[in-house]
DNA sequence: AGCACGCCGACT
DNA sequence: GTCGGCGTGCTC
């Protein structure tokens, strides 16, 4: 008898375990089956094969039937998935459904396919007499099909008729037979321009060879993507394959059309921005090998292709590599672990590393190799610093600076163009009675609203709900409540009653939600002179625009008041970033830093763009309060419900860790979430602090202690150094 | 996650 | 007397 241990696909805690079934011998390792669960008919996984059970043969049934003909989960990724259940304390169908294109679950999305007709053998003079003289469409599809032996049946019909192509197929003249149809991915063509190494970019390439981690830390501009293409090309030519990962939001459509263009069919891509079945089409692509090139975002990191030559992340520091919704998992980690499972060297690449990645490679465990110039030897654009205080004290009350306002007038009357970047999507812009101080909250979640003036409604930003905008304080009845502070489209209003004359777009979460709003966004302003980009993070990844001569930061502050632990370094790579947008070209530019801390060393540094120095001093810091990488920050967060019975799990937890409590630990306490409730879950969390020595072992009690306390209707999750602590 | 089994309150 | 509340436990 051949008995499969199949998971079924429940993400549950108590269902998370093998269940033995009857399989016939086809079934392999790693398909996915439908299988009889109780009263219901589940989807499950195949994860391994034997000729007997444990459990009461006559209780024993019987698969269904396979899904798909062929097995999802391949051997590596079985071992990637016991990698992450152990390492991430997950359930299994947690890592599993990781690992193929969500749609594929209850049969989302299916192969396209298309009717194609197949032309026989037929004598052209025979048929011309059968058909009537005044038949012209049939007339001419006959003309028409002597050029190819297959045609898309679809577009015969328009051209020719559908009724002169049926003709056709009951006269035999064509076979009418179905054939797989490929959703395109829509990529921007672009010339290719073979680029050859200069020596600094040569020396690193030839060293990227082992094994290992390599981290490159190089200026922007500085030809960084020029190496991993070149890297790319090498394991081509040895018949392996590569991943590239890029930050999720923007970067993707631009790399995607650069690797076009060198590779040509021969990438295929993964991310967020791709309709369920572009996303499957890609996923299968890749899948039957029919590409050596990955191009994708975080979740690219599972794409299932062998015989890995070499993974790439390109900008490493970027927090999007990071999930920090379930399953929480690092991009670093499980490129660690493919890079390691294929014995191949994975390259990491910054202009700003992380300080984690950084000191790793300081300390011997990356290698390290710099990239100092850029590789049009352009200067870095220079950073003036604002001191917004002082605008207070000469009656500006305004959102831009006289300083920000006067480069504005330069910028726009020498014809050229501005961006200015406002952090985070209408972050701080909550609404205040200024009379009785009365904040406006959402009922379902702990957080402020956000006015969005377009539709003039107050929304939350962690579930979405809307709610009409106020005219009274509902507490108070006051009337003098403000709305907005300053988010983009404050910005925006504000751009447009100074230089009415002037294009100002804006593009934000808002603004491109349709799907090709952001690409259409970036080619008006393109091709706009002279014009002013407002926008959140979105506008300073990437983009190449050769007009830009200045960038305003509008409250450089904002990302430097949340209270993490990365705030500052997330703040010194931002501004980089956005710096790097000015002077791309042959035209100089500069950056205005509008803030209400000059001084804050932050800004010092980025200004004239110290990375090392900035790097030096954050580490000091971290290392004298015990932060990353010399501790773990670890959170336990319980959310349900019931607020009594999440206090009591809560407390429950925190009493057994207590019991775990050595020197080791720098912090420990329970509290509520700061944000203490979202979509009516009440949230709770117990953070704490641990020295890194033994923290495996450690973390592992840790996770004991969680399963033990594990609750029926309380999700309870650990995460490692969280990148967010809402 | 569903669904059944099982033991206590207010109702046609 | 019963209908139904949701606490507990099982699903190969």
């Amino acid at each position: 008898m051949i008995i499969a241990e199949v998971i079924v696909d429940i993400a549950h805690s108590q269902v998370d375990k093998v269940f033995d079934y009857i399989a016939t011998p086809d079934v392999q390792k790693g398909q996915r089956v439908v299988v009889p669960f109780g009263k219901q008919t589940l989807e499950g996984y195949v994860i391994n094969l034997k000729s007997q059970s444990s459990f009461e043969k006559d209780k024993l049934k019987s698969i269904i039937k396979t899904l798909e003909p062929y097995p999802l989960i391949t051997e590596e990724f079985f071992a990637l998935s016991d990698f992450m259940i152990k390492h991430y304390n997950l359930k299994r169908v947690d890592t599993l459904r990781l690992f193929f294109p969500s749609a594929m679950r209850g049969q989302k999305v299916k192969e396209q396919m298309q009717t194609v007709l197949l032309v026989n053998e037929f004598s052209k003079e025979f048929l011309t007499q059968q058909l009537k003289k005044s038949a012209k469409n049939q007339i001419a599809l006959l003309d028409y099909i002597n050029q190819n032996e297959v045609y898309i049946k679809s577009e015969l019909n328009k051209r020719f008729g559908q009724g002169a192509v049926e003709k056709f197929i009951t006269l035999k003249v064509f076979t009418e037979k179905q054939v797989h149809k490929d959703r395109d991915v829509l990529i921007k063509d672009r010339e290719n321009e073979q680029i050859t190494l200069n020596s600094a970019q040569k020396e690193i390439l030839d060293k990227l060879n082992t094994p290992k981690t390599h981290l490159i830390f190089g200026v922007t501009g500085s030809g960084k993507t020029e190496i991993y293409m070149h890297k790319i090309m090498q394991c081509l030519k040895e018949g392996k394959t590569a991943i590239m990962l890029v930050p999720e939001i923007g970067l993707t459509p631009q790399v995607l059309s650069l690797f076009k263009a060198r590779f040509g069919n021969n990438i295929a891509t993964l991310h967020s921005g791709l309709s369920a079945g572009e996303k499957f089409d890609q996923w299968q692509k890749i899948r039957k090998q029919e590409v050596q090139i990955v191009v994708g975002a975080r979740s690219a990191i599972f794409a299932p292709l062998k015989n890995l030559g070499v993974i790439i992340i390109d900008e490493e520091h970027d927090s999007s590599y990071q999930s920090d919704s379930n399953p929480r998992y690092s991009t670093h980690t499980i490129a660690k672990f493919r890079a390691k499972y294929n014995n191949c060297p994975l390259v990491l690449g910054s202009a700003t590393p992380s300080i984690e990645s950084f000191y790793k490679a300081q300390q011997g465990e990356y290698e390290l190799y710099e990239l100092k110039t850029r590789v049009n030897n352009q200067e870095m654009p220079k950073v003036q610093i604002v001191d917004m205080r002082n605008e207070l004290s000469f009656g500006n009350t305004g959102i831009f600076s006289r300083q920000l306002q006067a480069d504005l007038k330069d910028c726009i009357d020498s014809k050229n163009q501005a961006m200015l970047f406002c952090n985070r999507r209408g972050f701080a812009s909550y609404i205040i009675c200024r009379e009785c101080g009365y904040v406006a909250k959402c009922e379902d979640c702990d957080a402020s609203l956000v006015y969005h003036k377009e539709e003039n409604l107050l929304k939350c930003h962690f579930c979405g709900k809307k709610y009409k905008a106020l005219t009274n304080c509902p507490k108070c009845n006051s009337k003098y409540i403000r709305m907005g502070a300053i988010g983009t489209e404050k910005v925006v209003s504000e751009l447009k009653e100074m230089f009415p004359e002037v294009k100002v777009l804006r593009m934000d979460f808002d603004t491109t939600q349709t799907k090709f709003a952001h690409a259409n966004i970036l080619d008006e302003f393109a091709q706009t002179k002279p014009s002013i980009l407002v926008g959140t993070q979105m506008i300073a990844k990437g983009h190449h625009f050769p007009n830009v001569t200045l960038v305003g930061i509008v409250d450089a502050d904002m990302s430097l008041h949340f209270s993490d632990f990365r705030n500052t370094e997330r703040t010194f790579q931002l501004l980089t970033q956005v710096s790097g947008r000015a002077g791309r070209a042959s035209k100089a530019g500069k950056i205005v830093l509008q803030t209400y801390a000059p001084k804050h060393y932050v800004y010092r540094f980025m200004a004239n763009y110290n990375y090392k120095a900035f790097f030096e001093r954050e580490l000091e810091l971290r290392k004298n309060s015990k932060f990353p990488p010399f501790a773990y920050i670890v959170r336990i967060l319980i959310t349900g419900f019931d607020e009594q019975k999440v206090i009591q799990i809560t407390s429950k937890i925190n009493k057994d860790i207590e019991k775990l409590k050595n020197d080791q630990f720098i912090f420990l306490k329970a509290m509520k979430a700061p944000v203490g409730k979202i979509q009516t879950k009440h949230r709770y969390q117990i953070l704490m602090r641990i020295l890194p020595t033994n923290f495996e072992k450690v973390l592992n009690q840790i996770y004991e202690v969680v399963n033990k306390n594990r609750n029926n209707d309380l999700n309870v999750f650990v995460e490692v150094n969280p990148n967010n602590l809402s």
